[in-house]
DNA sequence: CGTTGCATTGACTTGTGTCAATATGCGTGG
DNA sequence: CCACGCATATTGACACAAGTCAATGCAACG
């Protein structure tokens, strides 16, 4: 196992690679994009201190994205050949892993539904309790409030839109009281109210213990 | 192993189904959408017979989507027991199921990219590439014709668009004889022409064995 | 033949993008 | 402690891709 920090806006692997180890992000915090031959980028999930982002590599062999640090970052390489053979010594591992990466489709076919057919507001606020309820699961925030170093560009280019646009739409869920947005600290202010916004329905992230949400059930 | 036949627009699986059986489609063409709840529609994937679309289900409780017959169907149940049975009998069959969750994720994330940052034209153009070499891999296509039983509206559904919208692009894309289309039949007439336009790049697919598409290398 | 489901058109609206200027905050070095 | 420079955020004016609504066409089918 090898640990390596990376600056804001370093690549942690890189799309065309052909990974020998998964990374597990430490402390920071990291996202997966991906580029259009003409520069347009596409970010396709944002990954917290406890993730692996590339656990795919163990059967993919080409990478067909990139992770990039968002903010000075420590990354924990982990050889293919070490989780092959800790999956061997525990075979409910596998399960685990395939697991993960299951809810990673899943979180991605909820990004598509947004991406697809919600409005700028809706995918905004969809963002937010996403990302609320993912840093809570982790014990990273604290009253609906959490750190996501993200700018308003990071936020368009996940969201499928501009940039002043992010700035406008954040003016307006600001102006409305549903969130407050110092960089880094995001706070929601009306938690039902966004997620009414939102139709926020965390089902897709399939979490054994979802926090007693209001209206939410805990699965049987 | 049970057979069930399905009628165009029935559900195979419904969102919030927690399943005891994978289904394989065995003929006809399925797709797995999402509803918001007031209505709206994304088609999140395409599949044609061979393809197992919630395999997922093996490990995730909850549906968090549905599947849908597009055409008359005949679908093949297989119990989550069975599959387990095998896979600890062949334990290389794990990692081929795993396997192919990692090409649905990387499907997902090639749609999200396009969702995102490509104009009508660009997606529709590129769920055509995408639809020809899959069929092409099932031996399906022939000289860039295949079979593919969708609507305006559900080409509109996938690609975030609006039917009217979907439409009019159609009629670019036949003025400029890139494509045919006469349902159910899609000719894809210059194909590289079609891919510079989609900017399209199969590496996602994760395909051992490219068709010879001109200017792509197989993998080493 | 009527009915039904799609495809197609036209007229008009609108959400979001683009461009370009200005503000704001923050770290660095003098 | 201030001045500078950079990155990011904010504004305003304007453009346009795509959406909406509603009518019409068309083909398959019972």
């Amino acid at each position: 196992m090898i640990l390596r920090d990376f600056l804001e806006g370093q690549d942690v692997v890189r799309g065309g690679d052909r990974p020998s180890h998964c990374c597990l992000v430490l402390t920071g915090f990291v996202c997966r994009y991906a580029l259009l031959p003409d520069g347009r980028r596409q970010i396709l999930a944002f990954h917290p201190p406890g993730d692996v982002p590339d656990l795919q590599s163990l059967h993919l062999q080409i990478m067909d994205h990139s992770v990039a640090a968002m903010m000075p970052s420590t990354v924990a390489f982990i050889a293919h050949e070490h989780i092959q053979h800790a999956t061997e010594q525990h075979p409910r591992l596998i399960h685990a892993f395939w697991r993960e990466t299951l809810i990673d489709a899943a979180t991605f076919r909820a990004w598509m539904i947004g991406l697809g057919r919600r409005s700028a507001h809706e995918r905004i606020a969809h963002l937010i309790c996403e990302m609320l309820l993912r840093f809570e699961a982790v014990g990273l925030a604290e009253g609906g409030v959490f750190q996501m170093p993200v700018t308003q560009q990071d936020i368009a280019d996940a969201l499928g839109l501009s940039n002043v646009h992010v700035n406008r739409v954040l003016q307006d869920l600001r102006r409305d009281e549903l969130i407050a947005w110092q960089r880094p600290m995001i706070a929601v202010l009306r938690r039902e109210a966004l997620e009414e916004l939102a139709m926020f329905d965390p089902t897709y992230l399939h979490m054994r213990n979802l926090p007693d949400a209001p209206g939410v059930a805990a699965e049987a």
